[in-house]
DNA sequence: TCTAACCCTGCGCG
DNA sequence: ACGCGCAGGGTTA
């Protein structure tokens, strides 16, 4: 019997509860590309997924192996709604962060849809390997090489082949590490090797999908309670997080990574150079010379993003990363010159600072040779601010 | 707790 | 043009 066609089916969607470009882009996943203009692709589950997104709608179609018969019962609905985490009300937990942080209110708007997906937990080990000092574009070749060499075809769009994201065995075999070092992945290369080794033949894939919050599993496991939120996050993320600590390439930042983006522990909070830049610049955090990244402050991150937006602070810290990319300056405020008088208490030091906050925003032109086709002007704002601060007792 | 070294690339500057 | 410094979603020893 002849193959139909793969069809395109549709769910109601709006922008604001889900933007695929910027969801798709923002550093979260390395592994989607577009495929047309208004169209993404990327494997997922032994099949190729191609999404696209009009006002209302986002429209999906599946496409399975050639050797693979399209199976009676197509689950790919329910690996869409759990893979990109549909469930929450996006513009609930926007006004939630906003109402309780005005950086937040300030910043998101132009940001809205910025969804948390739920991969896979080992391609996000694997991806988050990748990313130490490196950028989000080198990342993404990266990861496309992983692929390439190590996974299985799935299928073809025009003449451009997808494959599988590689399963820790095939990472596991004795030349890895020298073919990873030639395709340029450099020290990553050895972490890589040797975490593949480990989880493969060590701990097992299942331990690592063991870490997932019980509330939110990997794909077609059940769901169980999670426990309470404490300051340092839910004592199954604490436990998570140090069992990736264990290893090779993974620190605290990429561990938190495989925690909100692989696990499903919306508490974590990955604090990397830029949002360090942005708890300096935004949330008063210390910038003197002697002010440095160390496991102390890194906690400390962490814990205040957790008390200022709750449950869900790693998911309202990538909206505000999102917001801090290069690749999405072009939608920064712009405003000619904003003059800004607000109140601001908070917490320093065990002390209560009331701080009478002037801000002008200037604008500032700035060309961005990172995107050739368009060779445009890109605006930033630059936010100059002069503080009056007084202190009292708390 | 603090530093340098680590792979590789793209950008800005002299 | 070309070399150099520097940073890019850090981790390791």
């Amino acid at each position: 019997m002849a193959l139909r066609a793969a069809e395109w089916h549709r769910l109601p969607t709006s922008l604001t509860e889900l933007c695929l470009d910027t969801t798709l882009r923002c550093g979260q996943s390395f592994r989607w590309r577009r495929s047309a203009d208004d169209e993404w692709s990327c494997t997922l589950h032994g099949r190729l997924l191609s999404l696209k997104q009009d006002a209302h709608h986002l429209h999906y179609r599946a496409i399975y192996p050639s050797h693979a018969a399209t199976p009676h019962h197509d689950d790919t609905l329910a690996l869409l709604t759990h893979y990109l985490n549909l469930a929450p009300n996006l513009a609930r937990l926007y006004e939630q962060w906003g109402a309780s942080d005005a950086n937040f209110q300030k910043r998101a708007p132009r940001f809205a849809g910025v969804r948390i997906l739920r991969q896979d937990a080992w391609e996000a080990l694997i991806g988050f390997i990748c990313s130490s000092n490196n950028n989000i574009s080198r990342i993404s070749a990266m990861v496309h090489n992983l692929c390439l060499h190590y996974g299985a075809l799935i299928a073809h769009v025009g003449d451009t082949p997808y494959h599988d994201f590689p399963s820790p065995d095939s990472l596991s075999g004795p030349s890895v590490e020298a073919h990873l070092r030639e395709l340029g992945f450099g020290y990553r290369a050895k972490y890589i090797a040797k975490t593949a080794q480990v989880v493969a033949r060590e701990k097992g894939l299942k331990w690592l999908q063991d870490l997932s919050n019980p509330e939110c599993p990997q794909f077609g496991t059940p769901a169980s309670p999670a426990g309470p939120l404490l300051p340092g996050g839910r004592e199954g993320y604490r436990a998570a997080h140090e069992q990736l600590l264990q290893l090779s390439g993974v620190g605290p930042k990429v561990a938190d990574c495989v925690c909100l983006f692989g696990l499903g522990w919306s508490e974590a909070v990955p604090v990397d150079t830029h949002v360090w830049q942005i708890a300096q610049r935004d949330y008063k955090f210390g910038k003197g010379r002697n002010s440095s990244m160390t496991a102390g402050i890194y906690v400390a991150v962490g814990d205040y993003f957790r008390k200022l937006w709750g449950k869900e602070a790693g998911w309202a810290h990538s909206v505000l990363f999102t917001a801090d990319l290069r690749a999405f300056s072009e939608r920064l405020v712009k405003k000619e010159e904003v003059k800004e008088q607000e109140t601001q208490v908070k917490l320093e030091h065990g002390e209560e600072v009331v701080e009478q906050v002037e801000k002008k925003e200037v604008v500032k032109s700035k060309r961005v040779k990172n995107e050739p086709e368009e060779e445009k002007m890109l605006v930033e704002v630059q936010t100059e601010v002069v503080r009056r601060s007084k202190r009292r007792k708390a």
